[in-house]
DNA sequence: GATGTATGATTCACCCATGAACGATCTCGC
DNA sequence: GCGAGATCGTTCATGGGTGAATCATACATC
């Protein structure tokens, strides 16, 4: 019944170290990944906003992100010729594989943590969080 | 099933941004409403060290932490005649003030939060979410 | 008592996230 | 065509988190 709340931060906070720990292995974190996620998924350059409205994060986080991306030489700024102020991230080929690397590395350590809940508990946990703040 | 991790992670970052709403409204944030927690809890003087420990991050982080607090008067530091390396938190007037208002808040937050879920269900989340991570 | 090691707190560099302010550019309405 | 306002990305300040390095002090051992 109590600190309900804090057993859901925790247990998050646990999931996400794991998952931080597995892709810090390979030079990742998990809002990297999202980044590289989103471009995966689009397969075609996209400006820095639509971006952020993907990642659900502010613009300036994305300035960041991409930049310290664009030093590991996983993702390219390129100009879009239509439009002189933006921006548009793209995915290197190092950034493409990497981001294979990732979500193979992300599904192994995914199914460790939640090894402990047959198939029941899993739906059952999906079930009960949805449910959350109304 | 699949990208459940995100599910548990997501759904944490809803109830987090819930309680940081609802403690900024009196100028806190759950960072530093769990160094007052654990400042309140022991009701005494406590190392920096100790901090740390309770609250479960490195030393460097509590001192800035204590920082703000410091700044907020909240918090003050203390001198220990008995080992002149150790400097401890102690709250002010204040801070044990401003901690019971806390504790409230998120009291509150915390039912809104889980308003649609019954008691079982409560139980069923708990129960769910520390089998993780075996 | 001197020396060497362990420990306490701080500082620094880094990562991630936010919001405000800014300069460049685009676009709409006139 | 031009000016007003919207939009794009960046920068800056702030908050929260980590780990490495540093300095003072304590302690153990000789």
């Amino acid at each position: 019944m109590n600190d309900l709340a804090f057993r859901v931060i925790g247990a998050a906070h646990e999931v996400e170290g794991r998952l931080e720990g597995a892709l810090g292995t390979i030079g990742l974190s998990l809002a990297k990944l999202n980044v590289l996620k989103a471009l995966a998924d689009t397969d075609e350059p996209l400006p820095l906003s639509h971006l952020a409205d993907r990642c659900c994060c502010v613009r300036s986080n994305i300035t960041q992100l991409v930049d310290r991306l664009e030093a590991d030489r996983l993702v390219e700024r390129l100009p879009d010729p239509a439009d002189r102020r933006s921006v548009r991230a793209a995915l290197t080929p190092a950034g493409r594989e990497r981001h294979a690397e990732a979500v193979r590395l992300v599904g192994e350590t995914e199914r460790e943590v939640f090894a402990g809940l047959g198939e029941e508990d899993r739906q059952a946990l999906t079930r009960l969080l949805g449910r959350l703040g109304s």
